[in-house]
DNA sequence: AGAATTTATCATATAATCATGATGTTAGCA
DNA sequence: TGCTAACATCATGATTATATGATAAATTCT
């Protein structure tokens, strides 16, 4: 019901790479090893992401990809948005006319759904979940 | 970032059955013509609500389908699940060992929110939105 | 029985998503 | 300058989702 499956390697790979933001640029290779992932359809992956401000890549030796911003200025909604289809509607029947205005059946009572979710992405970021990365690593 | 196209054309399919009860079962045809859907596409999708037990269908003149049961016993969980991909998982990082045991980062963040649209889709019936119509028709 | 109506299903087509392999381009470094 | 490491991109293929048209099967009615 969620995600695609480009935009959960997205996610992971930006978690991955915030990880490891220590060691400097990080490359694709070792991404896609990480995430057991084809490293081509990655690099396209983490492309779009630098072109969405998310990443900034540098090529030759020592090249690789990092983040722009601190973790805690990056919310998740900006790791999954570029991979969204297009003309993405809030509507649950697709209606493209439906609205506050025109609401559609369902409108009113999926809005506050949709709401939590959408500010669940809006509000989490890549800080909050490294945190709780190191606190879990035990299991 | 929700329904895919087929299960949006199932949930507004089951809503004008519902509407159109009274008549007796409806047509494809009939059903075709208001959602503005392939109709070869929709009877299909339309047999498989019948599969799961949320229609039956008769054949022949005067045929058509009905709701099996009546608008305020169908969640709308139902008449979509049929049209999730099969081995759909909770977790937002598509990690098939995710869970409560075993959590990715993400998982005790996001488990809230997911439980929230999940309880959505239990707790909502075709007859709430039944109401939700009669009501603001004249919007 | 036979005609008409309606769903069921099959074969195929189209589009989007996901993936792979080959090649191009940029940057660091001796 | 030339070598090497790394991202960028292109051409192509595979898979899945969506759609179409033709035909089969079931039911009603006369």
């Amino acid at each position: 019901m969620w995600l695609n499956s480009t935009a959960q390697n997205a996610l992971r790979a930006v978690l991955y790479i915030a990880e490891h933001a220590a060691d400097g640029p990080v490359r694709v290779e070792d991404v896609a090893a990480s995430l057991d992932s084809p490293r081509n359809y990655l690099s396209k992956t983490l492309h779009a992401l630098a072109r969405a401000g998310v990443l900034r890549s540098t090529r030759g030796p020592k090249g690789g990809f990092q983040l722009v911003d601190p973790p805690d200025r990056l919310a998740l909604a900006r790791v999954v948005r570029p991979f969204e289809p297009a003309g993405e509607r809030r509507c649950l029947l697709g209606r493209a006319t439906c609205g506050d205005a025109h609401p559609c059946q369902i409108h009113h009572r999926w809005s506050r759904t949709a709401t939590a979710v959408e500010d669940f992405f809006d509000h989490t970021t890549v800080a909050d979940l490294l945190r709780h990365e190191s606190r879990s690593r035990s299991i």
